[in-house]
DNA sequence: CACGACTTAATCGTATGCAATAGAAGGATG
DNA sequence: CATCCTTCTATTGCATACGATTAAGTCGTG
């Protein structure tokens, strides 16, 4: 092996581990900011993704939700049968096709939107980072997450 | 409510949105793309990075691991025993503190660090953005990471 | 040395998350 | 109109992940 190769592989392995073990850990802690300000309302992070998609658009069906967010039924549809059982949102088998079910939000889960409305600001304030930085970031990872669909797609394609 | 407040709020709902979810959903397509490269070699992602900490430092504790990871001793444990059932590490109680688990790789899981020397390069090709980008993404997510961790002690001490 | 405070890992209960599969419904094709 | 194929949700099994609690070991202080 050379020492440009050397050089670059050492790169790789720590470009590789600090940015996503960086996702891993930014991830996590905006779990962790998120926790305090959702516990008041009984709902988890998960369960805030899914009523915001259904504040922007109601009356979805448990696919065009999972499409929003990139969850399985096999995610939604238990997640989903909680926010039932906390009178959030109601479960309907669409009567067009009967195969689709639509979600939608009661009076107490349409109300709740106002209960969340100091969140985004206070999440915008911790990250501690002028807006344009945010905007940078926000960007490269648009870029990134399209680059990793797309080699995704080429491993289930089988041509690793 | 004035007009400028109204425009800031906005602001705010789009930000928080889009990052929190650029996070969210960037790690799930890193996640999606080590699936494949690990799993012939029968490891998790999590797992992987359990791993990565040893081979950079064998032979550390249950809390040592989770420090590094900032995983709880609920997660690690059962975690390590699958690896362990594995016979990849082995666990044992430390001599001078027996509260104390210490972790260490088998000849097993040490000669896996041969099986994943592609994985890194595989990953920062993935990305399919050029180097400086990513190092600027890396210290944005550095400085929001602090940033939040604050903010997370700040409310966990109840001055929300 | 005894006792309480602290540390450490393990356990329990709950909630995501995915892959694989099942099962029901809709659609296309002969 | 019967059969196959697809679509959509639900179920199952497994693996994270966390908070709260427990259990065991260590240490400091009176």
């Amino acid at each position: 092996m050379t020492d440009q190769s050397k050089t670059a592989k050492l790169a790789c392995i720590q470009v590789e581990a600090m940015l996503c073990f960086d996702l891993y850990s930014t991830h996590h802690a905006v779990g962790q900011v998120y926790k305090p300000l959702l516990a008041p309302l009984g709902v988890t992070y998960p369960q805030y993704l899914v009523l915001t998609v259904l504040w922007a658009s109601d009356n979805l069906t448990v696919g065009a939700i999972g499409e929003r967010l990139y969850l399985e039924s096999s995610t939604l549809t238990p997640l989903i049968k909680r926010l039932e059982g906390q009178g959030l949102v109601k479960r309907k088998r669409d009567r067009e096709d009967e195969r689709k079910v639509r979600v939608k939000l009661t009076k107490a889960g349409d109300a709740m939107r106002a209960d969340v409305q100091h969140i985004p600001t206070c999440l915008t304030e911790a990250f501690g980072v002028p807006m344009p930085e945010l905007m940078g970031v926000h960007e490269t990872l648009g870029k990134i997450r399209a680059a990793l669909k797309k080699q995704a797609e080429a491993e289930a394609r089988g041509d690793a």
